[in-house]
DNA sequence: CCTTGACTCTCCAGTTACTGGAGGGTGTAT
DNA sequence: ATACACCCTCCAGTAACTGGAGAGTCAAGG
């Protein structure tokens, strides 16, 4: 018989970790001694104590570890526990190393700017939504303006005229070839006219970055777009899109605010 | 001015984890309706939140985050937390490696023996001990336990003569070809004597296992620890010991307890 | 104008696996 | 007798949220 501090020095656990143990009924003392209240172990308990400090090597939590040890566990029960867990550490071994990779990113970045990056990019998973639309190749950039506003202009008069309701800002698609959709987000349904089609934008993981300011900054925040994908191990896997969350025609351009998104994967 | 929910969706963070990023004060919302208490958010502080998002895809800690968003930062103290959590997560993808090796060993111990493993072994972190000591080669095996009972004698005789108090139970240090160290370990040094030297054992980190049970049983034992030690990836870097914990030379052998510990480092 | 449903608020509790401390009893050596 | 190490219980705190109760707010439809 062994008192707390003897079997914690024995096994290396701290004297307060068998208290806690005791008290979530993971481990229990021996005996308790009824005038003191002091906890009593054997040796006859290291087997199990053992066996327990073996799976939290494994990284099971103390609920698992309650379920293992259970004496009436099938080998296969067993077997589908550790196979469960050794899927779970090699997906945390991954996002570590995607972290590892980030940070690397991030380092290099500041190395060459000696400042954090102007823009930001996080990745994040962008809900399907559902947009009435038109789109049209444009022939060069300085046609970009004009063109688009007589695209958004027209979406927005089909959308009116048949009672739809809008739901959020204006999104541009860029397609292949500098074809640009013109994009309106609905909440229900509409007829489709001549040139407004109406269709779902797929949802998707998106690597975003916010734009404030006017269109002439464009180019370096796609730029800072681009070279993080790629220092980070995505490729970018479609059209991507500008969302104009703050735009307003007649208003100073310095208050634009458009958010940029590239639909990615993970190479 | 964006509602809660709107600037949810905007940026992909949960309501309720906006409103404790509030109230920590790591995010506040650009102002409060004093009439309702709803929090509204501006596009202004989008490039916050994306740097605070980003930051924390790195691994940090919303504290870690709360520093480097202050605007007087130099890149400097920048770079050199970022190196630190570099270190950090490389640390964390070794010990994930590690376990991921851990589990590989027991789903493979558990193919072949289809059920737990019979010993269960644990790494930890052995003190270094005081003791008093007598060693002596064993010429065979069958002579073990006279020797053995023989080099006790003489060294409990000597602590016994010299007043000494005993510390723990006894431990026998196995160095190279089968010269036994009988040693028992005493809570201050005393003089030492024609074959009995006093020293302390250097504290290490041990792979351990428990035996319960006679001698006899001892090379499976061994063969368990020696195995588990080759399929984890340690080496062995010493002499091993036996703790005999539980030990009556006129009781049952089948009660004996006794601790063998082997020093090692990963390779 | 009223109701419905979506949205918002605050406050409280729970999660994991402990760790630290206060306040008080126990056991042993000098 | 007293010092000291050891043991007990109970409470609070950790990190980063998540869930829920109960109550107030807002916009649209009838």
């Amino acid at each position: 018989m062994l008192k707390i501090g003897e079997f914690s020095r024995l096994v290396g656990v701290p004297v307060k970790t068998l208290r806690y143990y005791d008290e979530i009924g993971l481990f229990k003392s021996d005996h308790i001694d009824e005038q003191t209240g002091y906890r009593f172990y054997s040796f006859e308990q290291l087997p199990r104590l053992n066996r327990l400090l073996a799976l939290k090597d494994l990284g099971m939590s103390l609920n698992q570890i309650d379920q293992m040890l259970k004496e009436d566990l099938s080998a296969d029960q067993l077997r589908g526990m550790l196979l469960l867990k050794q899927v779970e550490l090699e997906d945390m071994a991954r996002d570590i190393r995607e972290r590892i990779d980030r940070v690397d990113a991030r380092l290099s970045l500041i190395e060459t700017e000696d400042k954090m990056p102007d823009y930001e990019v996080v990745i994040k998973t962008v809900d399907p939504v559902l947009v009435a639309s038109s789109q049209e190749a444009i022939p060069d950039y300085e046609t970009i303006g004009p063109v688009m506003g007589r695209l958004y202009n027209g979406v927005a008069a089909h959308i009116v005229k048949h009672k739809g309701q809008f739901a959020g800002p204006g999104m541009t698609v860029w397609h292949e070839n500098l074809k640009a959709e013109a994009t309106l987000p609905i909440k229900k349904t509409i007829p489709e006219g001549d040139d407004v089609k109406v269709h779902e934008l797929p949802g998707d993981q998106m690597a975003c970055l916010v734009h404030h300011g006017g269109f002439e900054g464009f180019p370096r925040a796609y730029q800072a777009g681009v070279q993080w994908i790629e220092a980070n191990g995505y490729e970018i896997t479609g059209p991507n899109r500008e969302v104009y969350l703050q735009f307003d025609p007649e208003g100073d351009s310095k208050d634009y605010v458009t958010e940029i998104q590239f639909p990615v994967a993970k190479v």
